[in-house]
RNA sequence: GGCGACAUAGCCAAGUGGUAAGGCAUGGGUCUGCAAAACCCUGAUUCCCCGGUUCAAAUCCGGGUGUCGCCUCCA
């Protein structure tokens, strides 16, 4: 299996720290607002990923930490008029409601900063003590100049960076990168005991803190969007590799950008949708697909147009899957017929093209593209004069739901079944005015269920319905 | 100024030396009572441009052009 890791910017064999094992951290949101679809990228690389580590055998520990003490939270506290702990909770569950929706599985762990304060500390101790953090007037630093690998992320070397800082020279920082490690407290603003007074933690120490606490000093995997190499990764690898004197991330994985029409999707620029928006308008698994048929590297550009492509393509293979479904119960006969037989033989060429897709740095558009083979294919076999059994849509079925399963392509299929005995009911009726060629009522039916939004289709092993 | 990404048919998008996957859309056909779904056929002499290396390049090298991102919170 090779991925590209930002830190070498190549592609390198994956190797565990640990045989058959795979940490993965995560950064999460920032729980101020709801996700939008930029936000949603990573979720579902991650998610992917996750599965596909678990599909090749591997046992994953993932954890995707939720930012529940920031600024922008207490500001937007302020404004709702509430505390920044009821912000954090409405939106952690928003959050959640998204991830489900788009078929995110939930992590290992999610932990929440609020809820490591004494790791938080006890880290920034470890940097203090070192050297490599100072208190100033109740504020910690990060001394960035002690750190002689600063910038090896972002492969930008101190000097550059400070060339290019726009950032406030501070009174109290010794230098114009060094980065707060804990914020002295306001009044007004949720804060906690520690050496330095009251206080809270600033952005990047979190992450470090529990990474290290939930998967050890070194994991294998760290991901996120490519905003994050400078300054937040940067400075996770300061400050994990400064405390631990160890290698922190073994590969450091960044997914490309969601923009509009060429510009990223950014709230600060506000031309966003947020992926409630957006489900609400194309569906949630639709995006899914819509970010799963290009690879996560890749600059996409979200518009209405592309996500309607996504959802065609989509209802391929769902009207496939259900194709296959219905003759695993309406097919000729139980038993495999020899003329189907070297098709089914054939099937785990897809399985290993699949994963030799994936296998190559998470390539889900051309894994996507074997499933869509695998349908084509599927789809010509079973065509109605082949009379296809039972036996051959089960096989091509298992392979699709097995392929499918680690995208996560199709989910979400909550069969309402209390309607489907007056359904079936309508449908018994149509065929009985179809049997005596009075096709008036019989289309009368059809267009009665599909205003209810039920498509009929009459195939030689019986009348097939779906929710359109 | 530093660092990085991208440029393939109407649209989306794989493909890192061997003669252009896949999807959406379009048009034609088969099947169907009509539909639906499906299947078949239909499209880039060509991969932003110009040079070079090679028997062979979308793929490698050099030089351009265009677009985007990071260097400040940002997925």
């Amino acid at each position: 299996m090779k991925l590209y890791n930002s830190m070498t910017q190549k592609k390198e064999d994956f190797e565990p720290l640990e045989p058959g094992k795979v940490s993965m951290y995560a950064c999460g949101p920032t729980v101020y607002n709801f996700i939008h679809v930029g936000n949603a990228r990573p979720l579902i690389l991650f998610d992917v990923l996750r599965r596909y580590f678990e599909y090749r055998g591997y046992d994953v520990t993932f954890v995707q930490n939720f930012t529940d003490v920031d600024d922008k939270i207490i500001t937007q506290s302020h404004k709702e008029g509430t505390t920044s702990e009821a912000i954090a909770a409405k939106y952690i569950s928003e959050y959640y409601t998204d991830a489900k929706g788009l078929g995110v599985c939930e992590a290992t762990i999610h932990p929440r900063a609020t809820q490591n304060i004494a790791e938080i500390i006890g880290i920034i101790e470890i940097l203090v003590e070192k050297g490599l953090a100072y208190e100033a007037k109740g504020d910690v630093y990060y001394r960035t100049e002690r750190f002689a690998d600063y910038g090896k992320l972002s492969h930008q070397p101190l000097e550059e960076l400070k060339a290019g800082a726009r950032i406030d020279v501070s009174d109290v920082k010794e230098s114009p990168m060094d980065f707060a490690l804990w914020k002295a407290a306001k009044p007004g603003e949720p804060s906690w005991e520690s050496p330095w007074g009251m206080g809270r933690p600033g952005w990047h120490i979190e992450c470090s803190a529990m990474a290290g606490k939930y998967l050890g000093k070194t994991i294998d995997i760290h991901c996120g969007g490519q905003d994050l190499i400078f300054p937040h990764h940067e400075n996770e690898i300061a400050q994990s590799e400064g405390a631990n004197d160890a290698e922190f991330v073994r590969y450091w994985l960044h997914n490309g950008f969601i923009s509009i029409d060429n510009k990223k999707m950014s709230k600060s620029l506000g031309n966003f949708f947020t992926v409630r928006e957006a489900a609400e308008a194309y569906g949630y698994e639709n995006i899914r697909m819509f970010m799963l048929m290009s690879h996560y590297r890749s600059p996409l550009n979200y518009s209405g147009e592309i996500l309607m492509q996504a959802k065609g393509a989509l209802d391929r293979l769902k009207t496939a899957r259900s194709n296959l479904q219905f003759l695993t119960e309406h097919g000729d006969s139980d038993c495999l017929k020899e003329a189907e037989r070297d098709f089914t033989e054939r099937l785990p060429v897809y399985r290993e093209r699949f994963i030799e897709a994936m296998d190559d740095d998470f390539n889900t558009a051309d894994a996507v593209s074997v499933i869509f083979e695998l349908v084509r294919e599927a789809n010509a076999m079973t065509a109605a004069e082949k009379k296809p059994s039972k036996a051959l849509a089960a096989k091509a079925l298992e392979i699709f739901d097995e392929l499918a399963g680690v995208l996560g392509l199709i989910y979400g299929e909550t069969e309402d079944d209390s309607l489907a005995e007056e359904i079936e009911a309508l449908i018994a009726a149509r065929q009985a005015a179809r049997q005596e060629k009075n096709w008036a009522e019989a289309d009368r039916i059809r267009d009665e269920l599909k205003a209810r939004g039920i498509s009929l289709e009459d195939t030689p092993q019986g009348v097939k319905w779906k929710k359109a």
